[in-house]
DNA sequence: CGAATAGTGTCTTTTAGACAATATCAC
DNA sequence: GTGATATTGTCTAAAAGACACTATTCG
């Protein structure tokens, strides 16, 4: 394999979740060059003989400190370009995960910096490399795949209620919904979600319907973002 | 550089087009093992100063001998199983390219053995390294893709008919469409097409307009696949 | 003229979206 | 009861899909 330009491959994060309606993603602060001192995704380099989807856990769960419980893992994309680091030609494929709210901190995790950052108040210029854009275009394909997939429950725990369902969508896209429309349309479209045939207790107002997700990959129809 | 693990970095094409009513891929034979004698996607090896979209199109280039004329190229995603190249860690970029027929053949590229195959005469399973997966793939986003972009005018001349784009739809989604609904809605959707004023000429039945790609880069509303 | 293809009109069903009304809890 | 939230119902507009019909060419 001398014959050939060596690489480094790298496997970095996009992890999102929701906490307190808002948006967030985790980064770490950088301890040595280059760009010390800056946000960054979480990411490191892939192993000789490691598969990439494998790299991209083992990060995901040394980083978050859990043992990858919920949530979806999916690759977004490969970013290359000649100049990104300045040790030298390293290719970086990103990954895309979604985790539900932690009611756990990140304490734990391998990487003490880590921690959950606003996308919203957050200036993706000043992010390490091209992390920016990585991020980007991490939360384009967040937004659009909530949909025509039922992706929005992995944002949830295991077990939401229709309204908590609403909050996800409401804060990735950044909108209001309406909750009787949002009600039938997610209720009505097979699979997206299971009864488990019980109630919230002890909140304001009516007890709601406890739901699980269900086993459909695509939703027909799908949710739409409003237009505008 | 030297205390990070040393990978080659490949770039391969998924190049369909669509040609006597069948979608086909270009593929090329592989003239040195491993996998000699077998059927493969068109690639290389990415230089170490090339960034990895300079890398695809030139690849694109060489292979069918065009200077990149119309046409589309994506990022398809990133395949890195350690033991999908005998010869070493090898990470391939696959990337998605979508051609207009092309009036004149390959001859005059680079790959002597490079043809246009018929995917649905294809065994997939026979295809070198993990290419079977990587066409997979790329048929399946070439496919979803149709619904929402106005992509299937990369597989038409810069000036088509409401048939011919019709024609793309049906050859790569392998089913039937009404041709009366389809042209309102191909028409009836903002930015999709927009008309040259001009006629067909001396086919038979009567005369057809003429259209380009409009400036949409989303369909609204999608053109949706008959479900099963 | 007849065959062939292009394009328009009409009707029905499905879905999206606005919003009224009712249900069931905590207090 | 009052306030809050959940859930159902009703109506209108937009879009999907089936299909009759008209338009324009070639031979």
């Amino acid at each position: 394999m001398t014959e050939y330009p060596p690489f480094a491959v790298t496997a970095d994060l996009v992890v999102l979740t929701v906490r307190a309606d808002e948006l967030h993603v985790l980064l770490v602060r950088r301890g040595v060059p280059p760009f010390e001192g800056c946000w960054a995704l979480p990411g490191g380099f892939v192993g000789i003989d490691e598969d990439l989807p494998d790299a991209a856990a083992r990060e995901l769960a040394e980083e978050t400190g859990l043992p990858e419980p919920a949530g979806h893992l999916e690759q977004l994309g490969t970013y290359g370009q000649p100049a990104r680091d300045p040790r030298g030609r390293v290719v970086t494929v990103a990954w895309l995960a979604l985790l539900p709210g932690l009611p756990t901190p990140v304490a734990g995790s391998d990487a003490a910096a880590a921690d959950w950052v606003p996308v919203n108040r957050l200036d993706r210029a000043r992010l390490a490399f091209d992390h920016g854009r990585v991020l980007t275009d991490g939360l384009e394909r967040a937004r659009a795949k909530l949909e025509y997939t039922p992706l929005a429950t992995a944002f949830c725990p295991a077990e939401f209620t229709v309204a908590q369902l609403r909050a996800v969508y409401e804060t990735v896209w950044d909108t209001r919904l309406d909750p009787r429309n949002f009600h039938r349309k997610v209720t009505g479209t097979p699979g997206f979600v299971v009864s488990v045939g019980r109630n919230t207790e002890g909140e304001r107002g009516r007890p709601a319907q406890l739901f699980r997700r269900g086993p459909a990959t695509l939703l027909h129809p799908p949710m739409l973002r409003p237009p505008a």
